[in-house]
DNA sequence: GCCAACGTTGGC
DNA sequence: GCCAACGTTGGC
């Protein structure tokens, strides 16, 4: 089992909103890194930190899992749709999505300025200035750190 | 609102 | 194939 930290606008959609909805399919990722780990890495049962970006403070919030592994993004085929991608074709795809669905959240979130004062926590990708990849990889030592910082599991 | 970082595009 | 221009991300 591999381990995640994934980004998302709270304003877009937030960790209530696929707790809302059950099971979401992450689209819109438009970056041939974070492409090639949804099609090549993630699969069902690998364990996700949902980050929420672009919010005061931006944190960790939850944790989520995926629930099917790597497929094409069924928006980038679509001219009315947002992330519609004319170079794309069913026969050949350029875009993936996995599906994920919640876990829990943390009892509490975990801000950005704690995990870059956690020592342990070095190397960590989002703690890198710079660092715009929607989706990373996270070593599991640094995964059971970011959660047992937010106090574990709530529920 | 600013701007650093960095990925992509397109002219040559 | 280089690289300048441009667009986006996302913290601050």
């Amino acid at each position: 089992m591999r381990y995640w930290l994934m980004k998302s606008e709270p304003d877009v959609y937030s960790f209530d909103h696929l707790v809302a909805d059950g099971e979401t399919y992450w689209d819109g990722v438009r970056n041939y890194q974070a492409r090639n780990m949804m099609r090549d890495d993630m699969q069902p049962g690998d364990r996700v930190l949902y980050y929420h970006s672009n919010t005061k403070p931006p944190h960790v919030a939850a944790v989520a899992e995926i629930s099917r592994a790597g497929y094409p993004d069924p928006t980038q085929f679509d001219p009315n749709e947002k992330y519609f991608d004319p170079k794309a074709s069913p026969e050949k795809p350029r875009w993936y999505v996995v599906d994920l669905k919640p876990v829990a959240r943390l009892k509490q979130t975990v801000p950005l300025a704690d995990l870059k004062a956690n020592p342990a926590l070095e190397g960590m990708l989002v703690i890198k200035k710079g660092q715009r990849l929607s989706v990373q990889p996270v070593d599991k030592e640094h995964f059971d750190a970011v959660v047992a910082m937010g106090g574990g599991l709530a529920g």
